[in-house]
DNA sequence: CGTTTTTGACCCGCGC
DNA sequence: GCGCGGGTCAAAAACG
């Protein structure tokens, strides 16, 4: 079992700053691993370990390379309810994923999103959550492990610290 | 044209 | 059994 949370502090600007980069704190909320029940989807039953990752990262306006878009919100703007359409929750974490299905949570304003790994026989699965308690916070919560290396080149610094930081910890 | 996203439907477990 | 909340499927649309 393997709990990792990341939290990256909402003014964590500067996208070569990494200081405030690495508050980690392990929660327990075991997330159980329930094999999947669906029957005509061939080997759905695979070994999933039990490591559940948590990623909270906070809504960096520059913050990841090409997938954050963000237009207004300026970082000071502790109104709530305002309109954040930054697509900064998919937190590229090296691997390559499709999205398979979202749905609306309860408490959150916001929708949870579910990935899955596309490597030919991974059946990595994470979620991504926004907290409505704060917007400027992002939840992954991967569940599997990968069984081949990452593809995707990561090229800028905040990414090799992440993966530094789950690899260390395992 | 192959891959990924979108999105409504479907399924399942749980509480009442 | 029924409704609700959460997870997944799958067809169509969108994308590159």
């Amino acid at each position: 079992m393997l709990n990792f949370v990341e939290v990256f502090p909402y003014n964590f600007s500067s996208s070569t700053s990494l200081t405030a980069a690495s508050f980690n704190l392990s929660l327990n909320l075991m997330k159980d691993n329930s094999n999947t029940t669906y029957s005509d989807y061939n080997n759905s039953h695979n070994q999933l370990e039990d490591d559940t990752e948590l990623e909270l990262v906070g809504k960096n306006p520059k913050c990841s390379s090409h997938e954050a878009v963000v237009d207004d919100v300026p970082p000071t703007s502790s109104g709530f309810g305002n309109s954040t359409r930054s697509q900064v929750d998919i937190i590229d974490d090296g691997y390559r994923w499709r999205k398979y299905g979202q749905k609306a949570v309860k408490n959150s304003k916001f929708p949870r999103s579910y990935y899955r790994c596309t490597y030919q026989d991974c059946n990595v699965k994470k979620q991504v959550q926004r907290l409505s308690k704060d917007e400027g916070v992002v939840v992954t919560t991967y569940e599997g492990t990968h069984s081949h290396p990452i593809e995707k080149s990561t090229d800028n610094f905040e990414h090799i610290l992440t993966q530094m930081q789950i690899y260390s910890s395992c």
